[in-house]
DNA sequence: ATGAAAAATAAAACCGATTCAAATTTTTGG
DNA sequence: CCAAAAATTTGAATCGGTTTTATTTTTCAT
């Protein structure tokens, strides 16, 4: 069953190929009769003209960037599209969205895909886990167009827009510390991940800068899916006895505090009375989590925007430029499910946070 | 500033185009220092090959569907993409999502970007408010791939997955009359929307159902998103006596649902006490609602893979087959926002309902 | 009926790469 | 040093359309 093209119709329409292309696009320059009957052919062939080809001549291929994230369903990623699609439209670019979830498999795949769909450039959320993907595609040259990363890939030297994870978890624990926290944790995300490393590092730093000790143990592999971290979370709290319990935990995203908070419910643990939740990400329903969700906000949107801006740079720039690399700050959002232990030394730290919601 | 193009490279690097193509795909019979030395070029003049010329040749381009939602940061539409990728991957088509934000524009520049980009088939949410866009093509036979709709456009005959909105509604609203609910309001959707007139039908079927008598007021269009929906329930309320207020709103979808809630709160509206909401859709943070949201459950990811089966089903056909059309049902799931007023026929209505959430 | 203009169709060139048989150059080894 | 083998490179054909130019057919006013 091979392909029907666009001689085919021709020759069993005893027209030249010209006419049929013409009919095609609709021109005006052919005769009804003959109009209809290479339609009817068409239909009777179930001719379908392929796009990559009409697009070869006529070079109208609309502009279009790609974008990889990591999981479709997390608002977190579908707020950073947004920041993509606002700039890059505005320069009259399409998106178009992929997720690999996670998936090495898909992430290779989708990259790939971008090249042979004629893609200018891509916006990737590289897979950190195990062996990068992207570093080995872009070593072997495999990637040939502009991108940007949304995390560091070590290896590899690229446009990238991150987020300070160590100043944010940093500024979220001496926040607790403050405010007469003394047993925190930190739930940490998936292994191999930068987030993961970095959130972990700004726990550390936040104890040195307090002259406090940090014990390994204060460190939780948890996962960063909700029902994963759900079952995790019960796990911990079955190896602990109750004088052991945490004032106060610090999440590695909202989605991973989600199942959490939903643990600790099960579990008859009072949030913010018994423990602390602290999140990481603030994705918009966080603020209507059972327990509002404090939380340290990512300017998604802008990290979109902020991409998407140096990816066009560099697409529309005649010559290879500079790589750029953008950290951008967050904010760290108080809400209900974090509570002050006793307020010693509240004034001095209260000033540098935003109180957010009701 | 034209485009850099395989022979441009050549004729600089003085050699045949077949010498630089073999470089590109990295063959191994390219003399080490002619390799380097065309390398150079490329880099120096900044070249790239295009993607769907080499594509026309190889006919290797990987199997991809094409998806046009509404609303990236709706979690309905995510997962209705879940379910089209779970089915997609398995039968080894890529899918790539785009989202038309309910503008026309989009809508349009993504269904014609599809053909351009070699995709093998569409699945569309279309949008109905308005002049539909599809409608429009589609008559005009600019859309040459097979395609499913996610909701009927009238005027066009399709393949087309929906839910059964009017027994839906028609469900949930007879629930609320046979517990005891006098005063049933429905908060309506954008006014065009397919959705947004079978959910009405569906309203006032419940009513006649019940031999009650259905009155223009009961239907308040509100829109479906957050902010819209907070600020059209304020105003609304604004013009009630408090006597007036209904003991039960019917939401036109879950996102409008929590906009509703929070003008509720903040016009101390107790739900469901004061009133009960009920919600469509039944998204995933549904039940993390500020209260738990009663609601009607569309089955999301039946619905992607139900759609994804048959686009794959219509692209490997070897010719055109009947349209199909797919209705699928809806779940009532009572959980805290809705309320029974008097329980005089609970158990009359109470066995065809499912009871979720803690 | 005639011939020029208009309409319709055909034929050829083109888009930017890949492919592969044939030509050329380089390397080997006796 | 030369023929044969191996390694490179070339260049024409190709993919499936669109566009341009050339040619044929119609139309119609005189």
């Amino acid at each position: 069953m091979k392909k029907i093209t666009i001689d085919d119709v021709a020759k069993k329409a005893g027209v030249s190929k010209g006419t049929v292309s013409a009919v095609i696009n609709a021109k005006t320059t052919v005769k009804p009769e003959t109009r209809d009957m290479i339609l009817e052919i068409m239909k009777e062939l179930n001719f379908r003209p392929k796009g990559i080809a009409r697009n070869l001549k006529n070079d109208s291929s609309e502009k279009s960037i790609g974008v990889i994230i990591k999981d479709i369903n997390y608002p977190f990623y579908t707020s950073i599209v947004s920041g993509i699609k606002e700039n890059a439209n505005d320069k009259g670019y399409s998106v178009i969205i992929t997720s690999s979830e996670n998936n090495h498999e898909s992430e290779k795949r989708f990259s790939h895909l971008f090249s042979t769909k004629d893609i200018k450039g891509a916006i990737i959320a590289p897979i950190v886990e195990g062996t990068s993907e992207i570093e080995h595609l872009f070593k072997l040259k495999m990637i040939n167009y502009p991108f940007v990363l949304l995390e560091d890939v070590k290896g590899i030297q690229a446009n990238v827009v991150a987020i300070n994870n160590i100043q944010a978890i940093k500024k979220a624990v001496k926040y607790l510390i403050d405010n007469g926290h003394t047993k925190i944790v930190h739930f940490a995300g998936p292994e191999h991940s930068s987030h993961t490393q970095e959130r972990i590092e700004g726990f550390r730093y936040a104890f040195s800068e307090r002259t406090l000790v940090f014990k390994k143990d204060m460190i939780v592999p948890i996962g960063s899916k909700e029902d994963e971290s759900y079952e995790n979370t019960i796990k911990y709290f079955k190896t602990l006895n109750k004088e052991d319990y945490p004032t106060a935990i610090v999440c590695f995203n909202d989605q991973q505090a989600l199942g959490v908070m939903m643990a600790l419910r099960d579990l008859q643990i009072k949030v913010p009375d018994d423990i602390s939740i602290v999140g990481n990400d603030d994705i918009s329903y966080a603020k209507i989590y059972p327990v509002p969700l404090t939380t340290i906000r990512a300017p998604q949107q802008e990290i979109g925007r902020k991409a998407a801006e140096i990816l066009i740079r560099n697409i529309e720039s005649p010559k290879t430029i500079e790589n750029e690399r953008i950290v951008l700050e967050t904010e760290f959002v108080i809400r209900e499910s974090s509570k002050v232990l006793n307020n010693f030394s509240e004034v001095e730290s209260a000033p540098s946070m935003k109180v957010v919601g009701k």
